[in-house]
RNA sequence: UGGCCUAUGGUGUAACUGGCAACACGUCUGAUUUUGGUUCAGAAGAGUCUAGGUUCGAGCCCUAGUAGGCCAACCA
């Protein structure tokens, strides 16, 4: 008898389960449709994983489609980016590679059909005079005195927006619905706007684009997307989404809006993230800090913990706060499982072996992972003088019973070489450590010990003559504030100035010298890092990914 | 003086669509540990925004209220 846990669906999936079980259509059809005009960010990840997530649960497809309807702030540079971004996270769009922009001329078409239905027209109006006649939220508009013109003057003129006769926003094209609506974007939306301008693809082939709403539906409807998944702000669109493709009679994709992600201590807004870019609050798009996944990416999250961390938020239609405890938890586990483990010294002082000949050399074998039979091992070289970490070792320690580490008379265990038990220290006028003296016991070889003690602290060591000097960035939440939604002052008052810390004067065990950019390691009992891109064949530098747990350093506070 | 959406432990989601609320993160114990990591065992923590109603029975349905979000870019 097995018990069979039925799996819990979120909402879109019953949706389309529901939807598959009537048969409405033999496989669903996604999209994710990124304008590029910007790095992608982690709330972009989670709708990738949706969209993507989806076409593969259900062995249908999505389709990665550029939504460039605004040449003024589009880039082919953000395409690159977002083509990187997606590919890294682990999904292919295979040759679904589309662009509003490639259907230009269709919404060209579609637009005169509706003017030949009647239920589109040219306005006009200045912007101005534009706005008053919308109206408010609260009361309703009214409708323009170009409204009623006949369905052949509107051809006409759209034909003359069309070739370049008006200058930008002299002209628009509006659709005819009603200006009284409670909905505003009912209220005779823009359709199509005058902006004499070179498209990224589409060069200076046109000088009329057309707005969100006119392109969004209707390119969903062309690439006979089922479920066209995005935002809940997009919610008091989906009238005139569908209004647009029932008047058009094409394929009716349907909308469906879920929660945008929010990030505790985490800005993910792409206005805000190019501020932070602009102004010199960070080194730009892809700086460790930044939620972007360029930055997450060169900071050491994997793909693997943030596809786990978009599967663990969830999809709901309810807008919270996501803890980034979250995500931290998905990387810590991902790399626990992956990271190769090394000695890395940050704060490194002196420690010597009192009772080791000057020139012995003993090689220590250490295991890679604990947690992965397979990663192998490697040799570490043991000699009379290693650097420890200053942080373990303290004189005068203030509930000893508590401090597992070194200090005057104390063991511990150097891991995978010996137990040493401290016997002096020297220090500086201002007190500072100098250099810690220590004898270690023959008997207590790793691996081979005959000593029968127990010691509760193990430090990690780096030989002196074989240490590699490197650079270590570490890398703090970029905001202080939990909840950066609910602030009336500037954001930016909210930066954390402690984001980052550079420490030149980090100490790693040999091993590294083979490394390259983008490898990941655990700095054993320090937290995970990874090899940066700044790095040069002199000098390795090191990205803090993520500390490790540290429930006794969290208690001693 | 509008319309739409939402409301479940600290956080994010679940509850087979009416049968006395589950999972993950976080928190706290304890065990194991040559990482104060990992792992393991366990605990605390909500009675499902409020008030009515329907029902033998409601987190799920209805009504009203409250709170939060979205909508007035020739942005997406």
């Amino acid at each position: 008898m097995e018990q069979q846990k039925t799996e819990s669906l979120n909402f879109i999936e019953q949706l389309i389960e529901q939807d598959l079980k009537e048969g409405k259509f033999s496989a669903i059809q996604t999209r994710f449709p990124p304008e590029p005009n910007g790095y992608l960010h982690i709330g972009h990840a989670k709708s990738i994983c949706l969209n993507f997530g989806l076409a593969e649960k259900y062995k249908g497809r999505c389709n990665l489609r550029f939504d460039d309807t605004n040449p003024e702030k589009e880039e082919t540079e953000y395409v690159e980016s977002i083509k990187t971004d997606v590919r890294w996270l682990g999904y292919d769009w295979g040759d679904h590679e589309f662009y509003a922009s490639d259907y230009f001329q269709d919404l060209y078409e579609m637009a005169v059909r509706l003017i030949s239905k009647g239920v589109a027209y040219v306005d006009e109006l200045s912007a101005e005079e534009f706005n008053v006649l919308k109206g408010t939220p609260t009361e309703p508009g009214k409708e323009s005195p170009y409204r009623n013109r006949a369905i052949q003057e509107n051809i006409d003129l759209f034909d003359k927006m069309k070739s370049g006769v008006y200058q930008n926003g002299e002209r628009v094209l509006r659709a005819k619905i009603d200006m009284s609506s409670p909905n505003m974007q009912l209220r005779d939306p823009i359709l199509y706007r005058i902006k004499h301008m070179e498209h990224h693809r589409t060069g200076s082939k046109w000088c009329i684009y057309p707005t969100y709403d006119f392109a969004h539906g209707q390119s969903d409807s062309m690439e006979q997307v089922t479920h066209s998944l995005c935002t809940l702000e997009f919610e008091v669109h989906r009238p005139l989404y569908e209004w647009l493709l029932a008047q058009l009679e094409i394929y009716p994709s349907k909308q469906t809006e879920f929660a945008r992600l929010n990030l505790s201590y985490t800005i993910v807004s792409k206005r805000n993230l190019r501020e932070l870019v602009e102004g010199g609050h960070v080194l730009g798009w892809d700086d460790p800090r930044m939620p972007t996944i360029s930055g997450i990416r060169r900071r050491g999250f994997t793909a693997t913990s943030i596809r786990k961390f978009a599967e663990s938020v969830g999809v709901a239609r309810r807008n919270g706060l996501t803890d980034v405890a979250l995500l931290e938890h998905a990387v810590r586990e991902d790399l626990n499982k992956n990271a190769p483990r090394i000695f890395g010294i940050m704060n490194p002082v002196k420690l010597i072996i009192t009772n080791w000949p000057e020139e012995k050399e003993e090689i220590m074998k250490a295991e890679n992972n604990p947690e992965d039979e397979n990663a192998g091992s490697r040799a570490l070289p043991f000699t009379r003088e290693l650097y420890i970490d200053s942080s373990d070792f303290m004189e005068d320690p203030p509930s000893p019973s508590k401090w597992f580490r070194l200090g005057p008379d104390r063991e511990v265990r150097l891991k995978k070489a010996y137990i040493i038990k401290c016997s002096g220290f020297k220090k500086d006028q201002e007190g500072r450590i100098l250099e810690i003296y220590a004898e270690y016991d023959p008997a207590t070889r790793s691996g081979q010990d005959t000593s029968g003690k127990k010691v509760k602290g193990t430090l990690g060591w780096v030989s002196v003559p074989h240490a590699v000097h490197a650079e270590v960035r570490l890398y703090d939440r970029l905001f202080l504030t939990e909840n950066l939604n609910k602030i009336s002052d500037d954001f930016k008052n909210h930066l954390n100035p402690n984001s980052l810390q550079t420490n030149t004067n980090v100490v790693v065990e040999p091993s590294v010298r083979t490394a390259s950019v983008g490898n990941q390691f655990q700095f054993e009992r320090i937290g995970y890092f990874r090899v940066d891109e700044d790095s040069t064949a002199e000098r390795i530098i090191f990205n803090r990914t993520i500390t490790l747990k540290d429930t006794w350093g969290k208690k001693m506070n």
